[in-house]
DNA sequence: ATAAAAGTGAAACAAAATTGCACAAAAGCC
DNA sequence: GGCTTTTGTGCAATTTTGTTTCACTTTTAT
């Protein structure tokens, strides 16, 4: 865990909520020079604090309207089945977030897909096809209320 | 939903992978020139296809280890009732995701807190403050297998 | 108290994005 | 078909942004 001043923690609200704005006006927001801000950014990224940089796509615009929510229960836990079906969820595109999870499910995941018969034919491929997997259980996303992957920064302990 | 060509699937496919790649390398590799790119990338963001533009931080290196999943059940879902949950959730800061489903729950939400304690104190407010809310299950995520914002850009229909 | 280390602002510099312009391809329109 | 309009392009000039340098200040440790 990286030791950060309330410069930085400054600096990464700005960026995870828009990663471009200048530096001259975070520096100038937050007190600070673009020069330093440029700094801060810059050893963030190479510690990792800031992890990557992306563009957020309308799921809808391109015509992937569907969200879902999938449970998946395993028919044992056994590390060599959990791992290949991690592999599995990680590398198929539809899947957009997958966890391993404890509690009633082994598996939660979240996945965008144009229809719910790409849905279907997705189940066939990644859930029939596997036999480790004992039953799943999908919530179909009416309202997308809050889909972020910000991180709370106000409470931080300094 | 807008009309996007090739060259626009091919953008996006770079910029929700890292948003920082220069447009004179994007241009190259996709075969057009920088300014096209440039114009092609202002059109998205003005259409909406590319909604917003952000640095990912990572969790655990600022302290917020903990990822949990929460399916919320109402007890009743009385327009009124769920729009006033929403609200909640969409201004809590530590609910990184909130989505209103159909199936078994109402809500599913993703939370990260630096600690179980911080959870805890987190229920207290927001889900046994709530008389609206029946009961609420709750999942820890063990491992981030996938995160992100991608939307698969592989089979769009041209 | 002093030396080393780390961090800063201002200015010079480099790299990127943005704009203007002339031109080419595609889309309506008689 | 021929014509115009629209849309999109590449290149080059311009502007903005990011990056580096350097002299100076603050902090830290001895």
């Amino acid at each position: 865990m990286e030791k950060l001043d309330r410069f930085d923690i400054a600096i990464l609200k700005i960026l995870q909520h828009d990663n471009f704005t200048p530096q001259r006006d975070i520096g100038q927001k937050i007190g600070l020079s673009a020069a330093a801000v440029q700094r801060r950014v810059k050893r963030m990224k190479a510690e990792g604090v800031i992890q990557r940089n992306v563009s957020v796509i309308n799921r809808e615009k391109i015509g992937r309207p569907i969200t879902l929510f999938v449970e998946v229960i395993m028919e044992s836990e056994k590390a060599e089945f959990i791992d290949s079906t991690k592999a599995i969820f990680r590398t198929t595109p539809e899947v957009q977030q997958c966890y391993y999870v404890t509690g009633d499910a082994d598996f939660m995941l979240i996945i965008v897909v144009p229809t719910m018969h790409d849905y279907e034919l997705l189940t066939r491929r990644i859930f029939f096809g596997n036999n480790y997997i004992k039953h799943f259980r999908t919530m179909v996303a009416m309202d997308l209320v809050k889909v972020g992957l910000d991180v709370s920064l106000d409470a931080i302990v300094l």
